[in-house]
RNA sequence: GGAGAGGUGGCCGAGUGGUCUAAGGCGCACGCCUGGAAAGCGUGUAUCCGUCACAAGCGGAUCAAGGGUUCGAAUCCCUUUCUCUCCGCCA
């Protein structure tokens, strides 16, 4: 959700930002223009209406106390008159309130200038390349038939247990997700980011929070018997520590990390992209958050793609940076950044992590602010990203590092791994 | 799952129909005092909406949430929700 004040001040602007989204905000903004103005109408007469009602019942009190109890019943009816007219007012009031609020709930967030028009993730624009591409090599086995070869991840197990997209990690395999897990916290801790580890599953409030209802409904686990939905990335939870919360402006910037499962109903995708690790129902990723000040995100933002970078750099793992346009962008960004790596025996790149600026567009849903120098409440901005998910890393990982002799360690990890080579 | 007790400001806590415009305390901020500090004294201390210049001032809302009774509700009634205690179950 954007500040209506923006709307009101250049409504022209916001329609026109979200047309890089490929949306066409026009009459949706008109509306939220016009409901506005009847609101602020509405409020007025009814804390007219309100404040005459309470001051004859003031009067009525005083009146009864004299004993003058005949001159309070005119008074009395005046005031049962105002109480039907009030109730009226004040259901036109939360009607229009509540339609309003629906409205701009709507409403995506406009992209960052820098964002590129484009429709797919082809317009896409790459940033950044680092690494050596592996060279091709006809037998390089795909991540799926390694898994296979090395008894390390048992897709079939997954499929009997639970269903297509629950692998069941084994031996090496098993031990080389806690290794990145442990890795990756660690890294993030040292960064500054405190650790968390948050529910996995969230209520309603905590999903609109962060944008995922009512837009993605539909993606998450829902459990209905309690209301509560499994968390499609340790975001949800974590971003929310901070729902109706006024912080210090010493406060921040605050930075979070959480290892957490990850659950998404993927409904809808099917096909050779699906294959392996490629997309799964439930899966490993570490996150990092960071609340800021309004004018510091964007320098936040390029320190977060660094650190990645970073992890992806440590890991050997060559990869690239890009920059979304406006059609790839959710909902509630305003700007990301796609991190992929490059897989040997698939020939293509895998996003791992996709980190984002939020702006105040969380913050205004979940009513997150800090107290400014000049002693005001301001939405502050949200970011987040992926450091790093882990499947698609993973499956990058081991056909990348493939070999004769078996799939070779990151040194950097082989002190989590304890061990060098999978064989 | 059963029974009971409760939810009041940043925190503790008083308040069972009309000066609640929410006592008192703690905390915090500022000032006085002091060589400096503590203590003491004084002042201030919520959020949101509206009006307006997103100022001051003024009006309204908020005592878990929603509804009701009443001229008038923190206070009475109903529903929901959360917390705590005991019992049951349990890693």
């Amino acid at each position: 959700m954007i500040d209506i004040q923006r709307i009101r001040d250049n409504s022209r602007e916001v329609v026109e930002r979200l047309k890089i989204k490929h949306i066409d905000a026009g009459e949706l903004v008109e509306r939220i223009l016009e409901l506005d103005i009847q609101r602020r109408q509405m409020q007025k007469q009814l804390d007219d209406a309100l404040a005459n009602s309470k001051a004859k019942a003031k009067k009525i009190g005083e009146l009864f106390k004299a004993g003058k109890k005949d001159e309070a019943e005119p008074l009395k009816e005046e005031t049962a008159r105002l109480k039907k007219e009030t109730k009226t007012l004040q259901e036109k009031l939360d009607d229009a309130a509540r339609e309003l609020e629906e409205l701009m709930t709507q409403l995506p967030n406009p992209p960052h200038p820098s964002v590129p028009s484009g429709k797919s993730e082809e317009d896409n624009e790459i940033i950044r390349e680092e690494g050596v591409l592996p060279e091709h090599r006809p037998n390089a086995l795909p991540h799926w038939e390694l898994a296979k070869k090395y008894n390390i991840i048992d897709f079939e197990a997954g499929n009997k247990i639970t269903g297509a997209g629950f692998p069941v990690y084994r031996g090496f395999g098993a031990r080389l997700q806690r290794a990145l897990i442990a890795f990756f916290i660690d890294e993030a801790c040292n960064a500054g980011y405190t650790e968390y580890q948050p529910p996995l599953l969230v209520n309603e409030d905590s999903a609109f929070g962060t944008g995922q209802l009512p837009d993605k409904d539909g993606q998450m686990y829902h459990i209905p018997a309690d209301n509560l939905y499994l968390i499609p990335t340790s975001e949800v939870p974590v971003t929310n520590l901070f729902r109706d919360t006024i912080l210090k402006e010493d406060e921040l910037p605050v930075k979070c990390t959480a290892y957490s499962l990850c659950f998404r109903r993927e409904a809808g995708s099917y096909g050779k992209d699906v294959r392996g690790l490629n997309r799964l129902h439930q899966f490993d990723k570490v996150e990092i958050v960071q609340v800021t000040h309004p004018e510091k995100s964007y320098s936040a933002l390029d320190e977060m793609v660094n650190y990645v970078a970073g992890l992806l750099h440590k890991l050997e793992m060559p990869f690239r940076i890009s920059r979304l346009c406006g059609g790839d962008l959710g909902f509630a960004a305003a700007l990301t950044y796609d991190m992929e790596v490059y897989s040997a025996a698939q020939q293509r790149w895998l996003e791992v992590s996709s980190i984002s600026n939020f702006e105040s567009f969380q913050a205004h849903r979940m009513k997150l602010r800090f107290r400014s120098s000049s002693g005001k409440n301001v939405p502050a901005h949200t970011l987040n990203g992926s450091a790093l998910a882990l499947p698609r890393l993973l499956a990058a990982m081991l056909e990348n590092n493939q070999g004769p002799e078996g799939i070779h360690i990151p040194p950097v990890l082989q002190k989590y791994t304890g061990f060098d080579i999978i064989k």
